[in-house]
DNA sequence: TTATTTTGTCCACTATAGAAGACGATTGAC
DNA sequence: GTCAATCGTCTTCTATAGTGGACAAAATAA
């Protein structure tokens, strides 16, 4: 709250150019601050002024109070547990738990997979470069691709490239188990 | 949204301070920030960086995303009649509705007063530079001070020195009328 | 390969943000 | 009335925000 906001806007400015895919170039064009301000601003070399946030804000179409409000919660670095969205699938009780603070370059999901649970994932939602998958209880059945695993309690995989999985779980117990990757 | 933020961001930093009974030399303290700055952004003569807005915002206790939205408020050229905050007495029946947009330098407030109420208002609520009340339908009598004044339909009185005050509605139906002011 | 475009950073320069203190105006105490 | 304290603005000076252009590295094209 006292402390400069210079660190969270950087990096908050940088998500946001880099999501609509803008060189420096093209974001300088649509805002009217000189590239080399940008790419100051991005390093933590200078601290724009009101001015240059509410034209960098207008390139964005965002409200400058919306920019502000984004790089606050980029800053954030504890996700608590009470504040992390879930979600429940209302006819499996399979249930999602985002563990990782927003905006995180690693991303990590706890998953809860009740008893005799199938849960297939087709290849095209696998557009990520990493992921590992990580038993935390109980025994799971991934099968990805043609390759079937087994996997027990604390064994961790290493997905290859993108394939049709599945999710099981073949006890009668549900299992826990954690998703970690890394986005495009 | 594209415009300069700075005219906005310096009357709601006026109002912020005034609000807390700050003088400049105060909210320099508390800040951090130097008082002849803070007077330059007041008059809109500097652009403050986001450094000195992370003091100041830090200084009044509000993340800086929270004083921007306020600055983008202020802003707004239109008060949506459903958006204008109404006071109701609960006692009396007399309502009072803020027509202006928000931090406006005129003000002016619709008033509605049930017949029969009286309602007093000491000399020393009257802290304004002008003051003008405007009957718009219905018949006020008013005293201001020793003068007591009967006001008719499309009667329009100013106020003179701040003085002990009644307002009171001597028919049977309810009457609406205008104060308009603007604050010292 | 070599040439060309595009990337982000660095440099030199100008404009201005920001600090510290002086100043006149106002207020209140006596 | 005088004096002192406090108000906001103004002045001087330094630090830095901001610009335009040069630059090297990387990607793209031929």
């Amino acid at each position: 709250m006292e402390k400069d906001p210079v660190q969270a806007i950087a990096t908050r400015l940088k998500i946001e150019r880099e999501a609509r895919g803008w060189s420096l170039a093209e974001l300088a064009e649509q805002s009217g601050v000189s590239k080399a301000m940008i790419s100051k601003i991005e390093r933590c070399e200078a601290s724009p002024t009101a001015t240059v946030l509410g034209r960098l804000s207008g390139a964005f179409g965002l409200p400058l109070s919306v920019l502000m409000a984004l790089a606050e919660r980029a800053q954030e670095q504890v996700a608590l547990a009470a504040e992390q969205p879930v979600w429940t699938d209302p006819e499996t009780g399979y249930t999602r738990r985002a563990v990782s603070p927003p905006n995180s370059l690693l991303e990590l999901l706890e998953v809860s997979l009740p008893p005799g649970v199938r849960v297939p994932y087709p290849a095209a939602a696998f557009a990520f470069q990493h992921q590992q998958i990580w038993v935390l209880s109980g025994r799971l059945d991934f099968q990805e691709g043609r390759t079937l695993h087994h996997l027990a309690e604390g064994d961790c995989l290493l997905l290859g490239p993108p394939a049709d999985c599945v999710f099981f779980n073949p006890g009668s117990e549900p299992i826990r188990y954690v998703v970690a990757l890394t986005r495009r």
